[in-house]
DNA sequence: CAAGCGGGCTACAGTTTTGTGACAACGGCC
DNA sequence: GGCCGTTGTCACAAAACTGTAGCCCGCTTG
């Protein structure tokens, strides 16, 4: 069900750091550490995605690039660069070999999510994830759309990135710095009470009355979505 | 509760052998014999995770992943193949049709628990992770959740944590000074009778009538949490 | 057997945490 | 500029939780 992302990266900290954030993302991760390792594991079990580095011992980035569509059951596979500043005009060169995209370094893991969802959409629509669904609820991340029990639910921006936030993990609890590092950015300060507003305005928005409220407060800890009926 | 696991194999000694050995690791399973039997009873009763035979009667294992995939309720339960050597090379095709991940014929009941865990905690975040279980109480830390033969148990952040700690060491004796230092904190000074009254609305809110008391008191030394079926 | 200790339990008042309506600031957009 | 939807804060009310004291009971001990 989850896209089978293949990293192939040859230094240790970002391969990891890669795998843990794409695996919390959703993705199924598997990782080669060189360009020979990426090939054999791509011919064993097809990845619905892969990222490469442009740098690699032994067989270059490019050139797995250039492998891998010239195999038959990994032509069609979605290919994003990973490029280091400086080696930008190369860029061309990794398009032409066949890449669907690039990254520079240093990057955001956002950026490269939203990267990989616009890869995944283009060449694999129905992979990206752009649906969520919860009991009832689902979730458009394309049309940006929110519908309840067949009834359209209009929310502000932040509210829908709160809402998508929460059905991408749920059950699980979020304090209020977690959900504000994660849905208003690292980078901004806003008072932590300001989370319970935004609940606020999202359960209003989200229950009719009778319906169950699927956000839980957690005292002391903070909220999470629950799926179930 | 327990993830239910439905189990679609049909061949007996090895459906007998899953059941048996799944039940024995804290799930509760079903068993369908023919890949019609599985799409009536993942209907009925949503199973948390399905267990798939690739080769069955009927309806293959693809077929039963396709359909899964294809209904509402289903589309986001989590599937593993069985599949047997020489037909590695369908395993493109069957994490196509949207199964999660898939284990070679023969497997070790290790190799096949591992992967379950590892695809709930993907796909069901709090069904296989951080969740600590004791006759048939379970705890889930990372969704805060507190659960007592199928019944949900609301607890206060208190009682929370001091469930959880004294779950932790199940069996072992703790004083009411130890209890306080690790649930309340070395710093915060209260009075050691105040353990008393926590945990005797622990007590209340995790004893039904009839169930038997998992705390137990040891007289002039403190409180331990018994595990016992 | 009486006194004393230890622990279960309840009541309650004090705190902490959360829900919410009001409001002012902001940024688009006519 | 004026209108409108959205946002972050605040202040206050409501709800939930907490610690302590007090009372009672059973068991231990001398």
């Amino acid at each position: 069900m989850n896209p089978q992302v293949l990293v192939v990266e040859d230094e240790d900290a970002l391969a990891t750091l890669l795998q843990y954030n794409l695996e919390k993302e959703g993705y199924s991760v598997a990782v080669a550490r060189d360009g020979e390792e990426a090939l054999i594991q791509a011919e064993e079990s097809t990845p619905d995605l892969v990222l490469v580095d442009w740098m690699l011992p032994k067989v270059s980035g490019i050139e797995v690039c250039r492998r891998l569509r010239g195999r038959q059951e990994t032509a069609n596979v979605p290919i994003i660069m990973l490029t280091a500043r400086g080696e930008e005009t190369d860029r061309v060169r990794g398009l032409d070999t066949g890449a669907d995209d690039y990254v520079v370094k240093p990057f955001s893991m956002t950026e490269l999510f939203a990267r990989i969802r616009a890869v995944l959409r283009r060449i694999r629509p129905g992979l990206a994830g752009d649906v969520i669904e919860a009991g009832d609820i689902s979730m458009d991340r394309v049309a940006h759309r929110v519908r309840r029990a067949d009834r359209e639910i209009h929310l502000g921006p932040t509210e829908f990135r709160l809402l998508d936030y929460l059905m991408q993990h749920p059950g699980r609890v979020f304090s209020r710095e977690q959900l504000l590092d994660a849905v208003w950015g690292s980078d901004v300060y806003v008072e932590a009470r300001t989370v319970d507003v935004h609940v606020g305005r999202l359960r209003k928005a989200l229950n009719n009355k009778q319906e169950r409220d699927p956000i839980r407060t957690v005292r002391s800890a903070g909220y999470a979505f629950d799926v179930n009926a």
